[in-house]
DNA sequence: ATGTCTTTGTGAACGCGTGCACAAAGATGG
DNA sequence: CCATCTTTGTGCACGCGTTCACAAAGACAT
C-alpha cells in the first residue's frame, strides 16, 4: 500500500500552471456559449468578465497555450475553444465508472453535463445486489464483482466514487488495480494511491464548513472575542 | 448588479489563512474519528498522517489558533476537537436552504453528513408546482414564492443552489436579497454577488476536466506532440 | 505609406503557502 | 535534581501565483 502522497508539488506538466489548468475549464464554458451566439471574436477583457477572473490572469493564462490572439482585436472565439479543448484532452474520449449508485451515484448518473464533453459512463457499479440490473439513467446498474473486467475492456482511466466513506478505500484500491489512474471522490475520506494516480475530491461538508467560518466572522464584526473564554475541558 | 467580485484576496481574517481555514475542516473530521476511538492525544505526525497532510504543516495551522499542544507529548484530541469547532463556528447552528430540488438537490437533502455537524435544512425549495408538499427527506418542498419569508423567519444565511444553470443567478439575487450572505453553487454558471457576500462553487464537470488534462499527459508520456499538427481552423 | 488606436503578451515586483530544520519546552526515568 | 528523549512551535528560504503596467504588435482609416 503506497502512502498516498496524491501532492505532487505543483506539477507544471510542460509548462503549464496547476492553477492555470483549473481555469481552462472555466473560459471554455464562456468561450462555448459565446461560440453558441455565433460571437467571432472576444477581448481578453470581455472573456475575463464573462469568467470572473482578472484579465491580466487570462491573458498569461493563454500565453501558457501559445499566442493566439490578435492585437488590437482578440480571441479569435472557435479556435481558442478548439485549442482549449484539444490542451485539456476533450478532443478525445474518457470512459468513466461511477461506483456506488445511491442518491448522489444516481444524480451524477443523471447529469447530462457529463457525456456533453467526451465523458462517457462505462458503467454504473454498486455492491447492492438488488441494485443490479436496475435501469439508471438509462444504463443498467451492475455488480461491483464486474469492475475490473469493465475497466479493462473498456480502458477506463477515471473513476467516480460515491459510496459511504467506509467502502471509499477499497473501492479505490480495486480500481487502480484494474487500471485507473484519476480517481473523483465524493466520500468523506483521504483516500491512499500509489504515485502515478491523481485524486480530487469533492466535499460538500467541507465546503460548508468553510463557509461557516467566514459567517461567523461577519457575524462577530467589531464585537472583541475575549479569548480566555474557554469552559471546561483543558488538556492535562 | 454588483460585479462579483467575489475574490477577496486571501483575505487572511484575524490571521488565519485561507489554506489553513480550508484544512480545519480536515483535521476536524480526523480527530473526530480518533476521539470516537476515545484516544486521548496524538501527536502532528500521527495527525497528519491521518489527514492526508505534511506534519510541518498541520503544526503551523494549529499555531494559528494557538499553543494547544504540549511538547514531547502531542494534542490533547478532545479539546483540539473543540477548539476547531469553536474556530470554524460549528458550535452554533447554521440553518441552511436548498434550492432546486432535482436529482442533486434530494440527494443533498438525503446526505446524512449535513446535520452531523451544525448545519440544519431549514427548507427545501423548487420552483416547480408538481413538487410543492411532497416529502424529500423527511421535509416538505416549498414553493421558491416562499423563499423571502423562509430566509428571514429562519434566519438562513447558508443557501445551497441545485438548480440548473439559467435559474442560478436569479436565485442568488433572490438569496441575497432576503438575507443569505454566504452561497454554495453546484450549477456550472459564474454568479455575481455583491460585497460581503461568500460563495463557493461545486463543478463536476470542471473536475473531471482537470482529470482528462494530467489523464493525457499521463498517456503521452514521452512521445511528443508535434505542435505544428493543427488541422482547418485558423483565425484571420 | 503613415499615423492612430486598440489590445495582446510579458517583465517585474510582491505576497502567500510550503516544507526544512532546529531550538526550546516539557515529560519521563533514574 | 539532573539527564535524556520526544515533540512542539517557528525562523527562514524558496517557489508558485497574481497583478500592475507598458512596450510592441497589428488593425484600420486616411
Ligand atoms: N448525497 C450527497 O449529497 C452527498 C454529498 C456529499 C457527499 N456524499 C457522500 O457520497 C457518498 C454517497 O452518498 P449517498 O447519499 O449517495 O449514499 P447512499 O447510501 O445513498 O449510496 C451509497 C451506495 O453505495 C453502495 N455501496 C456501498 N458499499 C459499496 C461498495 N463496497 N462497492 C460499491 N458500492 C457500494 C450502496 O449500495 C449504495 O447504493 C457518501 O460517502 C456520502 O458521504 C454524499
Ligand atoms: N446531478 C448532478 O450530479 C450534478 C452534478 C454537477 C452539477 N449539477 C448541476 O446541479 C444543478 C441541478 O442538477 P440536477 O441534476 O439536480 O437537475 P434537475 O433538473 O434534476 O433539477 C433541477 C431542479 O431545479 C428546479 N428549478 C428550476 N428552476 C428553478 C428556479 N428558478 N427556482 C427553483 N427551482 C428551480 C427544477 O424544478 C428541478 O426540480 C444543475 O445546474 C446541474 O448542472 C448536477
Amino acid at each position: 500500500m503506497a502512502t498516498g502522497r496524491s501532492h505532487r508539488p505543483a506539477t507544471r506538466s510542460r509548462g503549464i500552471p496547476e492553477a492555470t489548468v483549473a481555469r481552462l475549464p472555466l473560459y471554455l464554458r464562456a468561450l462555448t456559449a459565446l461560440s453558441e451566439r455565433s460571437v467571432p471574436t472576444v477581448s481578453s477583457e470581455e472573456l475575463a468578465a464573462a469568467a470572473g477572473v482578472n484579465s491580466a490572469k487570462l491573458r498569461k493564462d493563454f500565453s501558457y497555450l501559445g499566442s493566439y490572439g490578435t492585437r488590437g482585436v482578440g480571441y479569435d472565439v472557435e479556435y481558442l475553444v478548439y485549442q482549449i479543448s484539444r490542451e485539456l484532452g476533450l478532443t478525445q474520449d474518457w470512459p468513466v465508472v461511477i461506483v456506488g449508485i445511491g442518491n448522489l451515484g444516481a444524480a451524477l448518473a443523471n447529469y447530462g453535463g457529463f457525456a456533453s464533453r467526451g465523458f462517457r459512463v462505462a458503467a454504473l457499479l454498486d455492491a447492492d445486489a438488488a441494485l443490479a440490473g436496475r435501469l439508471v439513467a438509462g444504463l443498467p446498474v451492475r455488480h461491483i464483482d464486474e469492475l475490473e473486467a469493465i475497466v479493462v475492456d473498456n480502458q477506463v482511466s477515471i473513476g467516480v466514487i460515491a459510496t459511504p466513506a467506509g467502502a471509499a478505500q477499497e473501492v479505490t484500491d480495486r480500481l487502480v488495480n484494474a487500471g485507473v489512474t484519476s480517481i473523483l471522490n465524493f466520500a468523506p475520506t483521504v483516500l491512499s494511491v500509489p504515485d502515478g494516480v491523481d485524486v480530487r475530491k469533492v466535499d460538500l461538508s467541507i465546503e460548508l464548513q468553510i463557509l461557516a467560518f467566514h459567517e461567523q466572522r461577519k457575524a462577530g464584526e467589531g464585537r472583541q472575542e475575549p479569548d480566555g473564554d474557554v469552559p471546561a475541558v483543558m488538556p492535562a
